[in-house]
RNA sequence: GCAGAGAUGGCGGAGUGGUCGAACGCGCACGACUCGAAAUCGUGUUACGUAGGAAUACGUACGGGGGUUCAAAUCCCUCUCUCUGCGCCA
């Protein structure tokens, strides 16, 4: 959510905005929100005079009930109930203006960096940087799946007997792997400086709300029965929900902080669970990183975030590329965003393994995430970075195919092996 | 899960229907005293919204939501959380 003083002051730049992520039919909104801005103040105004008389008759009542003046009294209460009738009337055309007003505001999408590239959907995205060399093997790399199969590492028909598709059970050295990466990470994450967290896995529905929109939320979260309680989806759910409504001290920042949590999605959305194997499924292990800073600290933050996330994955020896996100294709909470993608040598592509964002204030805002100034003494809404550090699943997929060696075993690089009991590879089951 | 007690400003804590945005204390800021400091004294010190250039004025908020009343921190309903005891459990 933007600040609609930027509607009242600046209705141009707003439409701007609008039409740089080719959402021209959300361009009436702006002029609507004005308008029912107007609306809002003006009821406010006559609900306030007409408030202030209410409690000055209440007062009065008083003063006369105490005189003993019944009478008067009685004549002031007629009066006052004629007044809240007009108060009650005012009140109901108020919320229903906020209410709209609200609903109006949501669907403005958050200002985008100038640096974003203009394109309409994820086709239009702009390579950035490429680290390391994306090599391709001397031999045919098998699916990922059949990869998994060899090493004896996953049970999908049994999963789908006890939970259905897009659920797995990783076994031996393969889990250990999937292990061994949480936790490498993490240890990469507190050496730089962040604090680890582990957080609520379920949260209530004022928070999901809070976090996203209602149509995200039916296709993706996962409702505990009987209970106010969903699965989240991401750490980032509870991690941001971990600040809301609160104004921090300006010491106290930024947070920087890595959490580890199961993620349960629905994958209700475009995809579905289509795609063989485990790519994407409804239940997956990640490492992410949040960052709450000042605003003039953001841009610097979101930079050195995707970059860890590049360092982490070339110190296992993946190679990755920078994928930017462009105005079309990215969500309307984001400043900006870009994906780290690493190469699949099997498809001779790069494919998705994280995403970073810069939010700005537009997720804070929303939330209620403020920080005392200790210049202007005001409370000023906080910037909200996140960042996957790892999702270990997905990137194993990549590992594999990168790590496979012609004779079948998969070799483990350096930085992994202290957390696999010292192995330099995993040999396939015969 | 059951029973009882409770949730008030940055913190502690009073207030049980009207003059309460809230006593008192602590903290914090400014000023006086002092060569300087401590101590002391004085003044100020919640947030949000609306109007205004500003001083300021008005409104809203006493865990969240709803209700009763001319009037709610105070009465009623409900939800959440905390404490104590019992029960249950890694």
């Amino acid at each position: 959510m933007i600040d609609i003083n930027l509607i009242r002051d600046n209705p141009e730049l707003v439409k701007e905005n609008i039409r740089k992520k080719f959402q021209d039919k959300k361009l009436g909104l702006v002029d609507e929100i004005i308008a029912l801005d107007g609306k809002k103040r003006a009821l406010q105004q006559e609900g306030d005079s007409r408030r202030a008389q209410r409690n000055s008759l209440a007062k009065n009542i008083g003063l006369l009930m105490r005189e003993g003046k019944k009478e008067e009294a009685e004549k002031a209460k007629l009066l006052s109930k004629e007044n809240n009738d007009r108060i009650a009337v005012i009140e109901a055309e108020s919320a229903e203006a906020e209410n709209r007003l609200k609903t109006c505001m949501m669907s403005i999408p958050n200002i985008i960096a100038d640096d974003v590239p203009i394109g309409r959907d994820d086709s239009e995205n702009v390579q950035g940087k490429v680290f390391l060399e994306a090599k391709e093997k001397p031999f045919e790399v098998p699916y990922h799946l059949d990869i998994l199969e060899s090493l004896g590492g996953i049970d999908l028909d049994a999963a789908r007997r006890t939970s259905g598709n897009g659920f797995y059970y990783l076994l031996g050295d393969v889990a250990r792997l999937h292990s061994a990466v949480l936790t490498y990470a993490r240890d990469f994450m507190i050496d730089k400086g962040f604090t680890y967290c582990i957080p609520p896995f379920m949260i209530r529905s004022d928070v999901v709300s809070g976090v996203m929109s209602f149509e995200e939320m039916e296709g993706m979260m996962y409702k505990i029965e009987g209970e106010d309680l969903y699965l989240i989806g991401t750490s980032e759910h509870s991690m941001i929900g971990r600040f809301m409504g609160e104004v921090l001290n300006e010491a106290s920042l930024p947070q920087t902080l890595t959490s580890y949590s199961p993620c349960f999605r629905k994958e209700k959305g475009a995809h579905g669970i289509e795609e063989r194997g485990i790519y994407r499924i409804h239940q997956f292990e990640k490492q992410e990183m949040i960052v709450i800073c000042k605003p003039e600290e953001s841009d610097s933050w979101y930079e050195k975030l995707w970059n860890y996330t590049v360092e982490l994955f070339v110190s296992m020896e993946i190679p990755v590329r920078q994928l930017v996100c462009c105005s079309g294709d990215l969500a309307d909470l984001k400043y900006k965003s870009c994906d780290i993608e690493a190469w699949s040598p099997r498809q001779k592509k790069y494919f998705e393994v994280g995403s970073c964002s810069n939010l700005t204030d537009a997720q804070a805002r929303r939330l209620g995430i403020r920080y005392k100034n200790s210049q202007t003494g005001k409370n000023e809404y906080a910037h909200t970075l996140n960042n996957t550090v790892v999702a270990p699943p997905r990137m194993l997929i990549a590992f594999l195919e990168n790590h496979l060696q012609k004779d079948g075993s998969v070799y483990i690089p350096e930085v992994l092996r202290k957390y696999m009991g010292g192995k330099d590879k995993i040999l396939p089951k015969k």
